[in-house]
RNA sequence: GGAGGGGUGGCAGAGCGGUCGAAUGCGGCGGUCUUGAAAACCGCUGAGGCUUUCGGGUCUCCCUGGGUUCGAAUCCCAGCCCCUCCGCCA
């Protein structure tokens, strides 16, 4: 069921729904243009009807010709009115997210998330420094010289810090494909369909880069990507679930929460990412939930970092998640536990938007798949978890084992090796 | 960037401005035949909206948006996308 479906059907629902979110959207303008849309559209079609009808079959006489002319008069002047209405109807419709599982715990925001696991910080015989500062004595993180490069909320990485990264992101892809994932490389810049029908557009808009000349726009998150990959497209049955995994870049303007976080890699205005999504039946999606959880938190786990992990509250889901949950990762040196993944399942909504679909059998049907995603995991903040757990009394990092067969066995960097 | 070609139903591929939502073939579904299957033959087979006394009724969609016309898949204009060749470049 569409977003304006279920307005029509049940706006208080919808009303209670925005609440608990913390969302806004212009319910009450948008039944009163469905009411409109839907009268003008009656009244239309009623005359093409007319029109139809006497169209049919030859030449109509010149005493219909003139009939018609000024029905088609008519027919264009509803047009006039309705097709405002329309546009207008339609962009009001895109703000209204999905709707929210009854199990999701209500809150207001992620102080109200529901902790489902939390470990204990790894013992270090060290008081740890934060990440900037291991990762800028070694050499390994230049956040300065990025600045100078492209402004604030960037870095840069050198030497095996560079190759560190490169690692993780190898390393985090091979251990999804055993699982059924298929690898995707997509594009990094993207359109504007691509973006509505991830639901990024509208609301996310102010967060976005684009390119005003092309209409071109640099993608937040792999996610974009990988739903509209199957857009206007119907999956054959027997192919689900589909599991994606991609490693991309992700820009974000992060103008929302300037002046927060600006210290270090914990919010930057690029990151890589590895990214996963699922188009699945919709009475699979809370298994596929559970799964792509249990990837995440098996990532950092491997890792050998602590790990907390989160059911996100109504205040906390998002604009187009049924229920989620989020992974985080302790961070020693900025004492702060750092979001690595979150985890959702946005049902049909994505389907919906994107016109995804599959039919269960031939002459059924369609229908929307359920579509879900999960970082798999986000770089920065995990670099950053992991300079800090194991950066070492001598000044030097270790690497955790199962990066070093990516790293040409390389088991630490020491001090000295890439500093300038 | 320059020159050309093209966008029609799941696919292939027709389509004089007037019962064209669209021929035909393939595919799919159902049936006949068969111990079973194949082949052959017969029938059915796009999506969405509104409405319904659930029989149906009706509208929209032939890349998109405008225009011409009583009437547009068919004519005109603009745009988007794809393909081929040339140039430039990684």
């Amino acid at each position: 069921m569409t977003p304006l479906q279920r307005v029509r059907e049940n706006p208080e629902k919808v009303r209670e729904m925005l609440e608990a979110r913390g969302f806004d959207a212009p319910l009450d303008r948008i039944l009163e243009l469905d009411r409109k849309v839907r009268d003008l559209r009656a009244k239309k079609e009623r005359l093409q009807a007319e029109r139809n009808k006497a169209s049919r079959g030859g030449p109509p006489s010149d005493e219909v010709k003139r009939r018609m002319r000024e029905v088609g008069d008519q027919i264009k002047a509803i047009d006039a009115e309705l097709g405002a209405l329309e546009i207008e109807l339609n962009e009001k419709a895109l703000w209204i997210p999905n709707e929210i599982d009854p199990r999701v715990p209500r809150g207001k925001d992620e102080n109200d998330n529901k902790i489902i696991r939390k470990d204990e910080p790894k013992k270090l015989d060290l008081t740890p420094k934060p990440h900037w500062d291991v990762g800028e004595s070694l050499g390994i993180l230049d956040i300065p010289r990025a600045a100078k490069l492209s402004g604030s909320r960037f870095f840069a990485l050198r030497g095996a810090g560079a190759a560190l990264e490169r690692a993780l992101i190898a390393w985090l892809i091979d251990i999804k494909i055993p699982h059924g994932f298929v690898e995707v490389s997509p594009p990094f810049v993207t359109r504007k369909e691509t973006l509505v029908a991830s639901g990024h557009l509208p609301h996310f808009d102010e967060n976005l880069y684009r390119d005003e000349d092309d209409d071109v726009w640099l993608i937040p998150t792999a996610e974009t990507q990988l739903v509209s990959l199957h857009r206007d497209e119907v999956i054959p049955v027997e192919r689900l679930p589909v599991r994606y995994v991609a490693y991309t870049p992700c820009f974000r303007r992060e103008k929302m929460s300037a002046g927060r976080d600006v210290r270090g890699m914990k919010r930057v205005h690029q990151f890589d990412k590895v990214e996963m999504v699922v188009f699945c039946l919709p009475e699979d999606s809370p298994d596929q939930l559970a799964f792509l959880n249990e990837r995440a938190i098996e990532a950092v786990e491997r890792l050998g970092l602590p790990v907390r992990v989160a059911e996100r509250c109504t205040g906390d889901l998002g604009f187009t998640a049924l229920r989620g949950f989020d992974v985080d990762v302790w961070a020693p040196g900025v004492e702060e536990w750092l979001e690595v993944s979150s985890t959702s399942d946005c049902g049909s909504f994505q389907a919906e938007r994107a016109h995804v679909s599959f039919r269960r059998a031939a002459g059924k049907a369609l229908e929307a798949p359920h579509i879900l995603n999960a970082s798999g995991l986000g770089m920065s903040r995990l670099y950053a978890a992991l300079v800090e757990n194991y950066q070492q009394r001598d000044g030097s990092l270790v690497i955790p084992e199962p990066l070093r067969p990516y790293m040409g066995g390389r088991d630490k960097i020491a001090p000295g090796e890439f500093t300038l």
